[in-house]
DNA sequence: GGCGCAATGATACTCGTATGTCAATTGAAA
DNA sequence: TTTCAATTGACATACGAGTATCATTGCGCC
């Protein structure tokens, strides 16, 4: 580093010589060129260097840029030339500081790879494109203290508005939000203790009425396989779904009714699960993955092993990938829209900075039973 | 837009008057606290108030944060309290600013559901976070247009650095990119027209890998199946590769022997490719697909009809997702490390903004055949 | 008592964009 | 010729962090 900074002290030396000698040779006219194309190459053009190669003030230049009614038309055309001529780029962090804006918006998601919270930040991004705004990504891994630490360096960095998946949210996490100015959408789940807003569907109703379904089907024995509850609101509320309508039907939910997989929730994680669950003394008739890759695993792996879903063992999951339905059985899950809570929660993000009150503190996208062959 | 402007001074002005009325107050000794409190909501605590709550001056602030050597321990003590106290948070766009960096890395993706982007991203991501850098997040929905677009913004936020994916830029773009002061990287693909730096593999020599493997095993009648060449360079260089083979090894390459499919490839597009393709006069008895999710749909079509793979149709895929080895017949494919493109290129952008020269201009990570039963 | 040193402070300025206030210059209309 | 509006410019200042330079204080030591 410090190296680096040396190197960067020598480069500005070197910049104010260079410039010292551009000015001593504007007037004789000689060397100019070069000395301008090292200019070029070594700094970029400000809204000053524009109004020198425009041969016009400075403040002419920024009120044709934002005010432009008060210039005349030739001089706004004389501005657009020479912007494009020396390729000047506002520089966004100057601006950001004056307006209090950056147009930016911080988004954690627990994980990206082959998941639909791709999906989610897709929407997000999307949205916020044709607005000028700009996504500042994080991946928290699942860890509340990574998203604490990438929501600081959001706030740090002036982001707009921010957006974060979940209600696991430390306790500095929701005094930096309390304190911040500006919307924050948590995303994922419903919940009324909302920072700010959500939008989300209702996990726990969702589980609730995908375990009820099972049980009309005329199950006896369901197990539920999710992931760690702790730090994750929405893998608890799935399984409270699943305990909720399980009590509610007057089903006993033992212990080992409910079975725990390790994060992140992978497609090779299904089958080790299954094989498992078919070598107890009664193993269970049909299993509820939360999560939709290792419901994809456990019925392609008992595919395999020539054991018939859902015959032999009856398999439902949740999230709906595209792939579910082209399954060798077609798979009975739960269809949440993960590409529209990006879309909507971006949606609300914008109407909210342009200073419309947001309708809705909270908005449930909803879910679907989609319900198939597997179960 | 205007409305908010309107809003923005009215909110300045009320500060000014809010601050007036702070010093006024201050020696009085009354309603400072209400005052306080509504300051403290109103606007974010900034290096000076720091200096202020804890009783010393703005430059032992900054020093004791910036030089802590030339601090007594004490001060930093105390300093590091008030900030915890007062929820002090630096303003990174003011250090910007100054310090020429930002510590944001510009990324263009094409696509990010269901895709070895997300790999990418996830990968660029957890190796810039450890070392305090964000991502600036881009989805070009294969628009070098859009990409174009997304590269200026990332100039005039003052990225410090920018990863592409592919080389298929417009004119501009590249030309932003010339002048831009710091590291871009171009990846997944290997290609000798880099801006400045790549990581990825050759595409073209891995579809003519796969295409020779596929003339060996004895097929007859190979099709090739990939996205639109235009603007994509890793498509058309793919369908080179398998152009190369096939002439290589004296096959004839018909027209039809390469069919188009329009992006985003999706896990539906496959089935009714394979359907066309099977009613033509001479079915094909390999199909090659240069994405890895219409495989995966073409082959559970022809599972769900009966269609025995391979040998009634050999299908070969493009990327090897985790899905691929675990279908009814496991998938020959070749395997792309997605997520060490974004890996390396990340630690290149790193080691680079540290000042270390870079070893090398062109990273080729590789790829590899994954031989399995479906060709 | 004088010296050096550590710690702290005051002042002025930078970065690039943006605005508020006033002044100067045009040209056209009254 | 006067008056007015449109256009442009000069100057100062703000935003928040940070540095360079010089000044001041207090302490321990010879």
């Amino acid at each position: 580093m410090i190296l680096v900074c040396q190197l960067k002290i020598l480069a500005q030396v070197f910049l104010a010589i260079a410039q010292g000698l551009a000015s001593l040779v504007e007037s004789s006219g000689v060397i100019k060129d070069t000395v301008m194309q090292r200019e070029i190459r070594e700094k970029k053009a400000t809204l000053k260097d524009v109004s020198k190669a425009a041969g016009l003030s400075l403040i002419t230049v920024s009120r044709a840029l934002r005010q432009p009614d008060t210039v005349h038309p030739d001089t706004r055309a004389k501005v657009q030339k020479t912007i494009e001529e020396i390729g000047y780029i506002p520089n966004l962090a100057a601006r950001s500081l004056v307006s209090q804006r950056s147009d930016m918006i911080g988004v954690v998601v627990p994980i990206l790879a082959s998941s639909l919270f791709a999906d989610f930040a897709e929407g997000v991004s999307k949205t916020l494109e044709p607005n000028g705004q700009r996504l500042l990504l994080a991946v928290s891994n699942w860890s509340p203290e990574i998203e604490e630490e990438a929501v600081r360096t959001f706030i740090a960095r002036q982001a707009d508005a921010i957006i974060l998946t979940g209600f696991s949210q430390t306790a500095t996490t929701r005094k930096l939000l309390e304190r911040f100015h500006g919307p924050v959408v948590q995303t994922w789940n419903t919940n009324e203790t909302a920072i700010d807003t959500a939008v989300g569907f209702d996990n726990r109703a969702a589980a609730a009425d995908m375990t009820r379904y099972l049980i009309d089907k005329g199950y006896q024995e369901i197990v539920v396989v999710g992931g760690a509850t702790s730090n994750n609101d929405q893998s608890a509320d799935r399984v409270q779904g699943f305990v909720d309508a399980m009590t509610a039907a007057g089903r006993d939910v033992r212990e080992d009714s409910i079975v725990e997989f390790p994060n992140p929730a992978t497609i090779e994680s299904g089958a080790p699960i299954v094989q498992e669950l078919l070598a107890r003394e009664t193993p269970p008739d049909a299993v509820f993955f939360l999560a939709e890759l290792p419901a994809h695993g456990a019925m392609l792996w008992c595919h395999s092993q020539g054991i018939r879903v859902p015959e032999q063992l009856a398999i439902s999951g949740f999230g709906d990938l595209s792939l579910s339905a082209l399954l060798p059985t077609p798979m009975t899950t739960v269809k949440i829209p993960g590409r529209e809570i990006g879309e909507q929660a971006a949606q609300q993000l914008i109407k909210r900075l342009e200073g419309h009150q947001p309708p809705t503190v909270v908005k449930n996208v909803g879910y679907q039973l989609s319900l198939r062959a597997s179960a």
